[in-house]
RNA sequence: CGAGGUGUAGCGCAGUUUGGUAGCGCACUUCGUUCGGGACGAAGGGGCCGCAGGUUCGAAUCCUGUCACCUCGACCA
């Protein structure tokens, strides 16, 4: 162990204040900044590049499945956005309003978007003829704002970067397809990209999205049992198409209502990636998405040999892998903790003992493990290492979901539990909003999850109320 | 928006009770020695004490207002 005096920089401990610790890791990884706006971060460099690489890998994957990107205005007038009645009533309370340009007021008011449905639709009822038209299948990146009172980096913020899927379908089969198809994708993008299981699955009436017929949602769960929801997919129906007047003409050449689908994640993923993932010593970062992949440390870099040495590492290594060559005159000791609290997750360390024996050491960061690996298998022990800690990284977050999901049966036991387990409680419902709100009220913010799609049966009655019960539903507090 | 707390150098803090030239540690700059888990020495630079008023010969310190942030609740991706 290290001089107590010399930590510093040492950041609040996981398990004594987990929100502090939360604070203390966005900042010291240097992913945000605050910024003079309330609820406004500044998403510094490193936390970008994060973002970046989520977004080149997901935009991937919404091409492979058809999707085209557009853009569209950041302003809604505040007629348009009336136009459906539940979705105008479920965002107005956190609207931002611009009512003057310039030196004018405005004729009508401008809400800065924060969702697109109205503005796809507008274009829709434009673009949208015959089904020859359809399926339309769009997504934008952008930014949204939604008025927030109380804001964390990533978690929640008054404007937050996003993608927002928008598809048009000829039928209501098609429509539904899709909304499953895209949550399928987020659940594949958690795993495979950013190596955090969830429980997936379709939200309550009281907890879906404004103006949807059916929310879905992935709901991964925090190291201090704590669920976030990590993104939703919801099918309208044609109730915007409706409103909108989006209609197209069939094959048996009537008029008809296309139905609708949208689909999103936000910048909180990466809010998810820390708490998930993170542990005392800073970030862990899923290889896949790490701005750094790979950190290379000289040692003892006076040394003949050693600074050229590390220099062939890094060339023989950047082609496949992101890399950092760090040459800096910082003591070795400083690198290796600067990179583990960046959540890099492979190190190499080179020095003149091992350029002796032609080998070098490679750090694994979820479990610190040393590896001596030959200079003539580098490569292939690098990537091996990034995909161990890949797994290794899902494993852990496997496990940490598993042991904090609960079981309740009774109204006491859901209410102990509760109170003295965090994390998800497995729990049957009679399916009625009063049931929902009394569980909530009496655990002081315990709401239900989602209905997952597969469901245990636990028993027969509801734990709230002892109706027969109708579904298995995940309850747990939420960011 | 309710309850509590904090604003002093880039970061973390002391100083405020009892008004009297703005301090400490880390970070930063230069030079030298170091280098396998946050190195050491020497010499430097950096502040409208959150902001705006007021009281006073004099305010980081007292008074009024205001803003921001944090923690806990109610609303939400």
């Amino acid at each position: 162990m290290a001089d107590k005096k010399k930590m510093v920089e040492a950041i609040t401990s996981r398990d004594t204040d987990f929100a502090k610790w939360y604070t203390d890791i966005v900042k010291k990884a240097e992913l945000v900044d605050y910024s003079g706006v309330k609820g406004c971060m500044v998403i510094r460099p490193y936390g970008y590049a994060i973002w970046e690489n989520i977004q080149a890998d997901l935009d991937r994957r919404f091409k492979e499945k058809g999707h085209e990107n557009v853009y569209m205005p950041m302003f809604i007038p505040e007629s348009l956005l009336q136009k459906e009645k539940d979705h105008v009533e479920g965002f107005a309370p956190e609207c931002a309003w611009v009512t003057i340009g310039g030196s004018e007021k405005l004729n009508e008011k401008l809400c800065v978007r924060p969702t697109s449905e109205t503005l796809f639709c507008e274009h829709y009822a434009k673009v949208i003829n015959t089904y020859r038209d359809l399926p339309k299948l769009y997504n934008q990146w952008c930014s949204v704002v939604r008025w927030e009172k109380t804001t964390r980096p990533f978690l929640r913020t008054s404007e937050f970067l996003w993608q927002e899927g928008h598809t048009m379908h000829e039928t209501p089969e098609e429509a539904q397809e899709e909304t499953l198809t895209m949550l399928k994708v987020y659940e594949d993008f958690y795993r495979e990209t950013l190596a955090i299981p969830a429980v997936v699955g379709k939200k309550t009436e009281k907890e879906k999205f404004a103006g949807a017929l059916a929310t879905y949602t992935i709901e991964p769960m925090m190291h201090n049992g704590v669920a976030l929801q990590g993104g939703t997919s919801h099918y309208f129906g044609d109730g915007f198409a409706k409103s909108f007047d989006i209609t197209y003409t069939g094959r048996d050449n009537q008029q008809h209502y296309p139905h609708q689908t949208s689909w999103g994640v936000s910048t909180r993923m990466i809010g998810a990636i820390i708490m998930v993932h993170g542990d005392d010593d800073g970030l862990v970062l899923p290889p896949k998405v790490s701005p750094i992949q790979v950190a290379i440390v000289p040692i003892a870099t006076h040394k003949e040999g050693v600074l050229e040495k590390g220099e062939e590492l890094y060339n023989r290594l950047k082609g496949e892998f992101r890399v950092k060559y760090d040459d800096s005159d910082q003591s070795p000791g400083w690198k290796f903790s600067q990179y583990e609290m960046k959540g890099v997750p492979v190190r190499v360390e080179l020095g003149p003992k091992d350029i002796e024996k032609n080998q070098c050491v490679i750090v694994r960061r979820d479990t610190r493990e040393k590896i001596f690996v030959s200079l003539d298998n580098l490569e292939e022990a690098v990537r091996k290492a990034l995909q161990d800690v890949h797994d290794g990284m899902y494993e852990k977050a496997l496990k940490n979901m598993q042991e904090k999901t609960h079981v309740a049966t009774t109204f006491d036991e859901f209410v102990q539990t509760a109170e003295e387990k965090p994390g998800f409680i497995k729990a049957m419902w009679c399916g009625d909003k009063e049931c929902e709100e009394k569980l909530k009220e009496v655990t002081g913010g315990v709401k239900s999850r989602c209905i997952p799609f597969e469901e245990e049966h636990l028993s027969d009655k509801c734990v709230c109320c002892g109706k027969e019960a109708k579904h298995m539903v995940y309850w747990g507090k939420q960011y």
